[in-house]
DNA sequence: AGTGAAATCGAAACTGC
DNA sequence: GCAGTTTCGATTTCACT
């Protein structure tokens, strides 16, 4: 398995590595070895060691949802009834894995959870919330905002 | 530059090559062609193709903000007074540039913006937003969750 | 931990289909 | 739009430091 929690302090090397993969995760290894001056060799160990320790939890393509036919965003704020352990966790473990699901988060304060979905149309998005949402055993109340525009940090996480 | 509105409809292949992606970036060309049947050339012009038309947008690595010293994630949630439309446009160019920032989402509804942020600590979350976002021009109110958990969805997007 | 050289394998361009 | 060939560059291992 993958250590999550290797509490090895990242050196300005392991940051140059991250910062580079962050914005540009096809970097090939010879050239992540050239800008961080590191040997190839030493660069593979490297990024490696930064996968294995959970530094990088993954790399991932990120595709426009509009292309490919999941032109509507929206964020629902869950509000759940009760704070019962057992409904929390279920939420937690089946939403991630409907369709359109993009990110689930669980956070503190007068709603529970935020779901940022994708779906083909509006009637999709309705759907979604009713039959996946709603109807969950717990949640009390859903309120969907639509995502007008979204967009990514522009700083590398791994600085400064 | 890459087009971003190609109308040009997705087929099976191209949809395989996007899920292969959204789950390992970092997949080299050959074994793409080689889980999606291709020759390595056709392959490799699809996923060249992707990237012009905009659907693939960009390839980044996953950091896990805890581990390079932004243990302290939280959504807050911003209403504006007016709706300028100078100040939204203001606020959406200017907070992916700040330090920590996730990602920055426009809503409808009662909260204008989501700010997705990781900080080092609860006191620079608070800075961060008492420095950066309830001082903005427009901004009337700002509200902090902070996230206990936050997964990916497990769908590709490019499915059904 | 980091390096350099060597062997293997992949990327990218070009050809013809 | 697709496959075969070739050239060049990248990846990965290993012996050494």
């Amino acid at each position: 398995m993958t250590r999550q929690d290797d509490p090895r302090p990242l050196d300005e090397v392991d940051r140059t590595l991250l910062a580079l993969l962050e914005e540009d995760g096809r970097m090939s290894n010879a050239q992540l070895a050239r800008e961080s001056g590191l040997a190839e060799s030493t660069c593979l160990a490297r990024v490696r060691s930064l996968r294995e320790r959970g530094v990088i939890r993954g790399v991932h393509a990120d595709v426009d949802p509009a292309t490919v036919g999941r032109g509507v965003e929206a964020i629902v704020a869950v509000r759940f009834a009760g704070h019962a352990r057992a409904d929390i966790e279920e939420f937690t473990a089946a939403v991630p894995d409907l369709p359109g699901v993009v990110s689930l988060l669980h956070v503190s304060g007068g709603t529970d959870f935020y779901v940022h979905v994708a779906q083909p149309t509006a009637g999709d998005l309705r759907d979604f919330v009713l039959d996946h949402l709603t109807t969950r055993s717990g949640v009390a109340h859903a309120e969907t905002s639509l995502i007008f525009d979204s967009r990514r940090g522009r700083r590398p996480l791994s600085e400064g």
